[in-house]
DNA sequence: CTTTGTGAAATTATTCACAGCA
DNA sequence: TGCTGTGAATAATTTCACAAAG
C-alpha cells in the first residue's frame, strides 16, 4: 500500500530509527491473520459461557486452540485492554467485543443461490440463524421446486432474484450453483447489489471492488489433509 | 500432528531456554503458506489444461489467484526448476509434480460419519472422487437409514464401524454429526485407525498427535466475510 | 503465586530487482 | 522481447521475556 519509494530527492533520516512513512490512518488495523483468529476465539469462549465460566486466561485459551498464550494477548491488545493481571479475561464482555470487531453484532440477511445438494443442505443448517445470518429466500432455475419450500424459506425462480435481494434487504449470497454456471451467477449477484459472495463452486469467481468474497473448497481442504497426514508419516 | 492449518507447529510448548545452535533440518520443507498456495494452483492449472494451454506464466497464474508473480516462482522454487526462460512453465508436468507434492497422485478413501444433512450432501459431491478421494462407507446411529444407500454407498451401522474401516481400508473420516456428538465419535475414529479427519462439526475436536484435522466451519466463513464487508464500507 | 500488556527479538512470508536464458 | 530463478530487502507475524498488577 504504502510504498517507500525512496525517489531522487527523499532524502531520508536514516540515522534514525524510525521510517519516515506514517503517512497513513492512524487507527492501527488489525492483522489479516489476527483477524482469521478472532472468529475461532469466539467460539471458544462461547464454549466456556456455556460452562458457566466467568474468565479465561491466554494461557487456557491458547491451549484450546493450539496456539500459544502470548499469541493470544498479542491478538487480543489490538483492540484494547480488556485482561486482569492475575484473574485473565471476562468472558462475557470479551465476547461482546470480539462480536462487535467482527460485525456480528447485528443481523445479516442472505440467499442461498442454486438449491442442489450443498445449498439445501445450508438452507437446513441451523447454526447461521443462531449466528445472525438468517438466510430469508433461495433460488433456483429448477421449475419443479420453485415455489416449494424449504424451512421458512421460499424457493424463487433465479429469474426475478433482483427484485427479491433488495425488497428482502439481502445483503450476502450464498453460491452453491453448479461449477459452470458460477461466474455467470456470481455477475447476477453483483449486479443485484450484494456486498458478500459465500463462494461454494470450486471456482475463482471475479467480481469488482465492491464485494468480498470467501470460498470454502471442500476438495481444497481434503487435499490440504492429504498433504499433512501423509508428511506426519514421514516425519513421526 | 497439524491442526486446523492454524497456529504455529501446535505441539507443546517446548521451550529451549536458548536457541545457541540452529540445526538446519537437510531437506528444507516446503512452507505452509505455500502449501496452501499449491492446491489453488493446482485448481486453476487443470483450468488452463481444459482449455487446451500447454504452457503457463507465473504472471498468468499469479494474476488468476490476485497475487505477485515473484511469489508464484517463489513457491514453485521450493520444489525445483520447472520452468523455461522466455516460455513459462509446461501445465501437464506442473500439474503432476503438484499432485506428486500433495499426495494426491494416489487414491484415498473415505468414510462419511454422520448422514445428516451435510453428511448426505458430502456423499453425493462427484468431485471427491474425480479427485482420488473415495467415500467408500458411511456411518450413522438412525436404524431407519441403516442399510439404504446413498449413491453407490451404503450405510452402516455406526456400532461397527470399526471393522468396515479396516477392512476398507478408510484412511479418511469425514465427521459430519451433531456439535455435542464430535468428540465422542472422532474418539472413535482415532480408536479405529484412521489417519486423517474432516471436521465439518463447530467443535474443535482433540486427537491425539497421530492423527490430523483440517475443518471446515460454516459459520466461520460467514463471519469472515461479515467482516471483510463491513471493513470494505468503511475503507471505500 | 498468577496473569496481563508490550517492547524487542526472532522467525516467517512476501516483494524487489536483476542476472541469465530462450 | 518475455520469462525464470534467486539473493537481498522488506514486511508481516510470532515468540520471548519481563515489568507491573491482582
Amino acid at each position: 500500500m504504502v510504498r517507500d519509494g525512496n525517489g531522487p530527492g527523499s532524502g531520508l533520516g536514516i540515522q534514525l530509527g524510525y521510517t519516515a512513512t506514517q503517512v497513513m490512518s492512524e487507527r492501527a488495523s488489525i492483522p489479516r491473520a489476527t483477524v482469521k483468529r478472532l472468529s475461532l476465539y469466539l467460539r471458544e469462549l462461547e464454549l466456556h459461557q456455556s460452562r458457566g465460566e466467568t474468565t479465561v486466561s491466554s494461557r487456557t485459551l491458547g491451549g484450546d486452540l493450539g496456539i500459544t498464550d502470548a499469541q493470544v494477548r498479542r491478538d487480543f491488545g489490538y483492540f484494547g485492554q480488556f485482561g486482569q493481571p492475575g484473574i485473565g479475561y471476562s468472558v462475557g464482555s470479551l465476547i461482546l467485543r470480539l462480536k462487535s470487531i467482527l460485525k456480528i453484532d447485528r443481523e445479516w440477511n442472505a440467499a442461498v443461490f442454486g438449491v442442489g445438494n450443498i445449498g439445501r443442505a445450508l438452507l437446513n443448517y441451523p447454526r447461521f440463524d443462531s449466528k445472525g445470518f438468517h438466510i430469508v429466500a433461495a433460488f433456483d432455475v429448477d421449475d419443479s421446486i420453485i415455489g416449494t419450500s424449504i424451512g421458512s424459506c421460499e424457493i424463487y425462480s433465479a429469474a426475478d432474484f433482483e427484485h427479491h435481494v433488495s425488497a428482502m434487504g439481502i445483503e450476502f449470497g450464498i453460491l452453491c450453483v453448479p461449477m459452470l454456471a458460477a461466474q455467470e451467477v456470481a455477475d447476477q449477484m453483483v449486479a443485484a447489489g450484494l456486498r458478500g459472495i459465500l463462494n461454494f463452486t470450486p471456482r475463482r469467481i471475479d467480481v469488482g471492488d465492491d464485494v468480498d468474497v470467501v470460498s470454502v473448497d471442500f476438495s481444497l481442504a481434503l487435499e490440504q489433509l492429504a498433504y499433512q497426514v501423509a508428511m506426519s508419516n514421514e516425519d513421526g
